[in-house]
DNA sequence: CCTCTTGCTGACCGCGTGGTCAAACCACCC
DNA sequence: GGGTGGTTTGACCACGCGGTCAGCAAGAGG
């Protein structure tokens, strides 16, 4: 009985590499152990973000959840559980936007939307895009996985639909992978290298995401006509 | 006579945040120097890019720079004195094929050429790609001044060269600043997440930048047509 | 040969950091 | 109240890291 670990926890399932639709968030039991992850996983958001892997530490993470170190590896196990937590359970909602385009819509106004839909991510969750900016730029030690497959399989997916959609006409023929990569670019690049393009812009300009929008509505309409 | 540091080599001026047109790397005195910092800053391109500031440790530079840790320490003060030399004495090299942009030359001939010429920087200079990625993403502490000084003014004047093309009908009228960073994105976006774009390509496309001219030239083709 | 300057190194240090543990705390139910 | 589980923490540890230092090697010039 003397190694029987007390109940850890355990939080997010690190196992489960494609959460799939199950429930993403909530999982733990009691309804303090729901909000300490809650509160754990924010503020690793936060400092993960802002630091990167290594150069976050567990202290700025405990203090920016209001909890002590040792709190904090109750409930995970360690500071890279905490990180592919994350990663793990933010895929999803990364991921929403691509999953919305729908082959039944109009051609145009899916691509349109998506890309609005991304631009409007990368101003409301500039951590969740740092987040990955550093991960992949890192060479994606703990996510590589899931690039090679979940991602892959919906990009596969979605680049049919608009090769589909150019086969149709409803588009101009452009090679659908560097237009999900465009997409990507032009929209993360404003959460991403956000101060980059603040010191540019000057202090006067206090939301790039919108004047990016009317930048980039002209582009890809011009991009896409047939 | 105790305080007198021997020499100190110092390398790559510190102080010095514009070289301008100054001789960007030789600059160490004994050719000995010059060759042991010139294989420390390239050693530590390779581990900054890859594992970002607090990511690296002087023990990794030293072993791919061939030397003893106490021996970088004799060329450079410190860990931070060899990031900062490495960003000042990369950022000319960086934002030279900008410089290269010229109001005289024919406006879609020259904004294309730039996009082809920052494009070739991703493919043959990924690592300067991710180093300069790695700073802005962290928020840029030890590169904030010259974003808002030196680049923002080179920004500017390129910028004003760009809407005089749109204003000459030319180009079509596109924010300037946000085709810079159209550009910046759309280029840099296949060195910064390599992994990604080979993740989402599979193993069968060997290099991304080739399809990625294919794809951006009728891109920016359509954008700037009047 | 000696000497002086430059280059180089093994050994060391202090500290921050990830992680552990035994003990205490606390909420809840008999 | 006493027990019993989940929860919290102070104290601690091992180790990797940035950085220092005294001293040694190696040329260059006499």
């Amino acid at each position: 009985m003397a190694e029987d670990k007390p109940k850890a926890p355990e939080a997010e399932g690190a196992e489960n590499s494609v959460p799939g639709s199950s429930g993403a968030t909530p999982r733990g039991r009691t309804r303090i152990q729901q909000r300490n992850i809650e509160a754990i996983l924010e503020a690793a958001l936060d400092v993960f973000s802002a630091q990167g892997f290594r150069g976050a530490t567990l202290d700025q993470i405990a203090a920016a959840a209001g909890l002590s170190k040792p709190n904090l590896l109750y409930y995970f196990p360690s500071k890279e559980a905490i990180h592919i937590a994350l990663l793990t359970s933010l895929l999803d909602i990364w991921l929403a936007p691509l999953r919305e385009m729908e082959a039944s819509g109009d051609a145009k106004a899916e691509i349109m939307g998506y890309m609005r839909r991304k631009l409007q991510m990368s101003r409301e969750m500039p951590r969740e895009s740092r987040l990955f900016a550093n991960e992949i730029l890192q060479g994606a030690p703990r996510m590589g996985e899931m690039l090679s497959t979940d991602l892959k399989a919906l990009v596969d997916a979605k680049a049919a639909v608009i090769r589909g959609w150019a086969a149709a006409g409803q588009i101009a023929p452009v090679d659908p992978y560097h237009l999900i990569f465009a997409i990507w670019a032009l929209t993360q690049h404003y959460a991403d290298f956000d101060v980059q393009v603040r010191a540019v812009l000057g202090p006067e300009h206090d939301d790039p995401c919108t004047e990016a929008e009317r930048f980039l509505t002209p582009l890809f309409e011009r991009l896409l006509a047939p």
